[in-house]
DNA sequence: CCACTTCAAAGGTGTGAGA
DNA sequence: TCTCACACCTTTGAAGTGG
């Protein structure tokens, strides 16, 4: 990185109830249609994106956490 | 306690995790802090499980009981009885958010109960589910207590059988405002990757400001 | 879509002082 | 005995980057 652009990246947080739905969507289906996105982020005030990135976040998630099954002694 | 038996045949059977390390701190017997605010207890209480019937679902919960009527106190490097114990509250039950999971669910992923907390504060109840109270655990300082964890088979909505209880002996503790024996500080530094600033060697700058 | 990484914010440790 | 502010860590998880 050449340039001085130092970005200020701020974390943001979904509330509540944005993740309980998000959560019991993804319980019910681990994949999201483009128009099912599209009326989920509409309920939820987010973005498209946001419930894209956050699906594809939750499925690797999942995966990690399932995947690591033989830890322990 | 009632329950309609769904005539499914299992045999529940609950293995305390990282049972090692619980001995280790059983052996110098242990020490939970509580706070104010509500203290997750380390270790962490966590199972495994064999027995169950893959399909049936079932809940998972913990309990941390009284394991007598004694006050206590430490005194010459050991804990010894120090007249009689003050009154107790009644003791939430700890249900596993997991729960209500089949179970080939538990019996794969076991149940870790790391987020529970104690605490001495007695005036923040959180309300009731039920007929139980709800919210950190509530314990007196200088008190013995017993975690248990419980089983129970359900369906639609319903008990499907009796609970099945079980208590790890080296899961018990004393209940402490600030830690008592000097070991059981040095193995909650040394395991608990939380304190992991206070450990000497490696990684570690412990400091002391004078 | 996946695999990873990035990196603040949130929050859990024991400490040591001062009640 | 108990409480509280620290310093010092981890964990968390949305967003970033590349495949």
């Amino acid at each position: 990185h050449g340039g001085m652009a130092r970005k200020k990246k701020t974390r943001t947080v979904f509330n509540r109830h944005q993740v309980s739905q998000l959560e019991m969507t993804f319980e019910h289906k681990r994949y999201l249609s483009p128009p099912e996105r599209s009326q989920l982020a509409q309920s939820l005030k987010l973005t498209e994106t946001q419930v894209k990135i956050w699906f594809q976040n939750r499925r690797n998630k999942f995966k990690r956490q399932t995947g690591c099954e033989g830890e322990q002694l | 306690i009632q329950f309609e038996d769904d005539g499914v045949n299992d045999k529940p059977v609950a293995e305390l995790d990282e049972k090692h390390l619980w001995d280790r701190f059983s052996e110098c017997v242990n020490e939970m802090i509580i706070t104010k605010s509500g203290r997750r207890m380390f270790p962490a209480f966590k199972v495994k499980f064999k027995g169950l019937d893959k399909q049936s679902k079932y809940l998972i919960a913990l309990d941390i009981i009284p394991v007598d009527a004694n006050r206590y106190k430490f005194h010459n490097s050991k804990w010894m009885v120090a007249g009689t114990g003050d009154p107790e509250m009644p003791k939430p039950i700890n249900v596993h958010p997991e729960s209500l999971a089949t179970g080939d669910h538990w019996m794969t992923k076991g149940a870790n109960f790391h987020k529970i907390k104690v605490t001495n504060n007695i005036t923040d109840r959180h309300g009731y589910v039920s007929m139980f109270p709800k919210g950190p655990t509530i314990l007196n300082s200088m008190h013995k207590y017993q975690p248990r964890l419980h089983i129970v088979r359900v369906k639609d909505g319903k008990l499907a059988s009796a609970f099945t209880t079980f208590i790890f002996p080296q899961t018990e503790f004393i209940a402490v405002t600030a830690y008592q024996n000097e070991k059981v500080t040095q193995l909650k530094i040394d395991n608990n990757p939380f304190a992991k600033g206070f450990r000497d060697t490696g990684a570690g700058k412990r400091e002391k400001k004078r």
